[in-house]
DNA sequence: CACGTTAGATAACATACGTTAGGTATAGTA
DNA sequence: TACTATACCTAACGTATGTTATCTAACGTG
């Protein structure tokens, strides 16, 4: 039989993984893989066809990671849980929350799936139990949007100077409210 | 004297801008410009120090352009005028707005210098007038962050199927008006 | 204890990149 | 008309990448 296993497929998503923290996936390569692991690019071969095979396996360890961080805000909302985790995601891995959210790809699930799975979880939010369908999932959209500029901008370092972690989940919350207030202030207005 | 230029600065400027107009500024090598203005590297060389040269080059054609589409918005409101601005270079160029927007560089003012600049032109507008000068910032920043958002939804093709260049631009101002209203009917509810 | 399977190392191939040395030809000037 | 300055081409060097062929050695099985 062959000699013990040294370098197993987590082991080398591990790497490659701490690598895309601070470079992105791009700056996965076999050789640097191997480099980081103290090893040739053999194992990385035994464990993947390809080097793409292998960041695949990197996109879905950042994918779980990302379940881990809305799973740790156990905040009794969950738009306040969905965005407290969008911005804890963009500042403890910038390059990476680029990579999955402001860049094309098929990792983020288009908007009307997103939609579909929040539609009763906003249905059953009380302060929305006499809003209509469209214009909840208005205000969802809205929210997103704002969510993911306001993600953006901490992801790239170009939030105001002043404006530290708390102050950006500040911000985000209060302006959902606002929103909210707003279009429940515009609609009476057209009535 | 030498022979006739045929491959100017401007020349291989432009060429380089296509080729970051569909990749990126790293799809920009030295041959990929040649082959496309069908000539060998030489000329390039001629021109530029090394393509990093070329590349900055690119970048400042691309701020002018930038530029000329927040000149062509030429309605009343100078914060619609960049909101739309910004969706059309999102729509239009998306490879290059990722890079000019959504990527850690130098490209993008600090949001103070913007603020700074965006001051009087808030001051003036006598829809702000009675609002504390904390309270505009406040809002501008927050009408930023919601221009970024979407226009990245925009250049990543992640917008909800449904919604067109135009419905874009109502969701832009529609909620830059609620956020106001929410900010006014919020500080009134304190008060 | 010998053997065969196979983890890992090494080094090579092919490609793409930035950059440069050396050659060719053009066009104004002497 | 010969000369020179130079726009451009060709081909190469060095480096980084993905991938693979070949080798070495470890280890459970017989």
């Amino acid at each position: 039989m062959p000699p013990t296993t040294k370098y197993d497929r987590d082991t080398i998503v591990e790497a490659a993984f701490e690598i895309a923290k601070e470079g992105g996936f791009s700056a996965i390569s076999t050789r640097a893989v191997a480099k980081r692991l103290g090893c040739s690019v053999a194992p990385i071969y035994q464990n993947f066809e390809t080097v793409d095979e292998l960041i695949a396996a990197v996109v879905e360890r950042v994918r779980a990671m990302s379940g881990e961080l809305l799973a740790a805000q156990t905040g009794p909302n969950p738009f306040e849980n969905m965005g407290k985790a969008s911005l804890a995601f963009a500042r403890e891995h910038p390059a990476l929350f680029r990579e999955m959210a402001l860049e094309p790809n098929d990792y983020v699930a288009p908007h009307e799936q997103i939609e579909a799975v929040m539609a009763p979880v906003m249905a059953s939010d009380p302060e929305l139990a006499d809003w209509t369908d469209t214009a909840r999932r208005r205000l969802f959209l809205k929210m997103r949007v704002f969510q993911l500029g306001l993600s953006a901008m901490v992801a790239n370092g170009h939030l105001p100077s002043w404006m530290d972690e708390k102050a950006a989940e500040d911000l985000l919350l209060e302006t959902g409210e606002e929103i909210a207030a707003g279009m429940l202030s515009t609609r009476k207005d057209e009535q």
